[in-house]
DNA sequence: CTGTTAATGAACCGTACAGTTCAATAGGAT
DNA sequence: ATCCTATTGAACTGTACGGTTCATTAACAG
């Protein structure tokens, strides 16, 4: 066997999805990227095709570490995992606002094609736990129209992270549309 | 008087603003903006400070634009245009998809400070509009906060033109959010 | 014609970038 | 020692960028 490893492909992308997360794609340089890292360029190459493939690994590793949370599949389903999901999961950490996910969406332009199907997947999947959370709570309202319309608000909430001083009115917002969905 | 102009300001930011629109700040080239509004670096340069200042420009310009339309100013105030509202406000062209000031929001990081400030106005002023709209209706609900609900699903609605076939479905969404919103 | 303003295109500067290659070095394993 | 592999840093290429300057040309008014 020849020399080890002394970085992890893991630990790589934990370092970059915040910088890309605070710059996005088209202003994020391979140079910061070495920086946060801590690996070498030629190591970062040698690891990733080029820096969109890393940028679509950063995002599988920010959805992989989010289904992880449980926020949506830890039991009992319900609303209260709705409501604990749609106040954590929009992070307003200083350079990581909002969701990644959300955030990758007005950034197609310019990012490698597969990022449309990664996002669009990672959404479909969530509408389908949210649909089981509301299942559960056995509403009047058709179940995945509702899983619908909260997973517009909540892709709504995550854009308003970006704005100054969201994070107090957020919880606030989320416990009125709340009260408004369980009555649904 | 010496030779007229044949740009006009309003001219360049009409052209500009697509391209801001669908590539976003970071990367939109000033050769990219002076093959789109024809007008030469050394012009634009004249008009405008700086890229920063022409992307504030376009961002104004843009904001002017919507209010001209008067989908939440027309008589009669009400649900049916806070409809129209949410139906029209999100492009779906090809380039220009959501609504440029939402997605302005997640480049603060690399915008000109005052992008943010324009941003937090229009939205303010735009929660009242809504509130006004909403007032006319004489709901249950408190009006401003089921104003902010609809800001929110409006910021929502705008990210999701982002993805593919969003067009179609988002009419049905808005029709069954409406829906739901009129019984509050 | 003259004065004034605008438009144009080219040139320039310094910097930054992505992407690639390579030689030198370092650290196990056998 | 000697393989094998990982890491590092440097170098290089070509391109693109923002930003600025300037001399030239063009259009209109009086």
């Amino acid at each position: 066997m020849g020399r080890p490893k002394n970085f992890s492909r893991e630990g790589v992308l934990e370092k970059a999805l915040p910088v890309f997360w605070k710059y996005g794609f088209a202003d994020t340089s391979v140079q910061e990227l070495e920086k946060a890292t801590g690996v070498n360029k030629s190591g970062l190459y040698a690891e990733f095709a080029d820096k969109g493939d890393l940028y679509l690994e950063s995002l599988r590793h920010y959805l992989r570490k989010r289904q992880e949370e449980e926020l949506l599949t830890a039991k009992p389903l319900g609303w209260k995992s709705i409501e604990r999901f749609l106040k954590l999961a929009p992070c307003t950490l200083e350079g990581q606002k909002g969701c990644f996910s959300v955030n990758s969406m007005n950034q197609f332009a310019v990012l490698p094609p597969a990022a449309q199907e990664i996002v669009s997947k990672s959404r479909a999947f969530l509408k389908d736990l949210i649909t089981r959370n509301i299942e559960a709570e056995k509403p009047a309202m058709k179940p995945v129209m509702l899983a619908e319309m909260i997973l517009t608000f909540f892709t709504g909430i995550s854009m308003e992270q970006h704005l100054k001083g969201s994070k107090a009115s957020m919880t606030r917002k989320v416990d009125d549309f709340m009260e408004v969905v369980r009555k649904l």
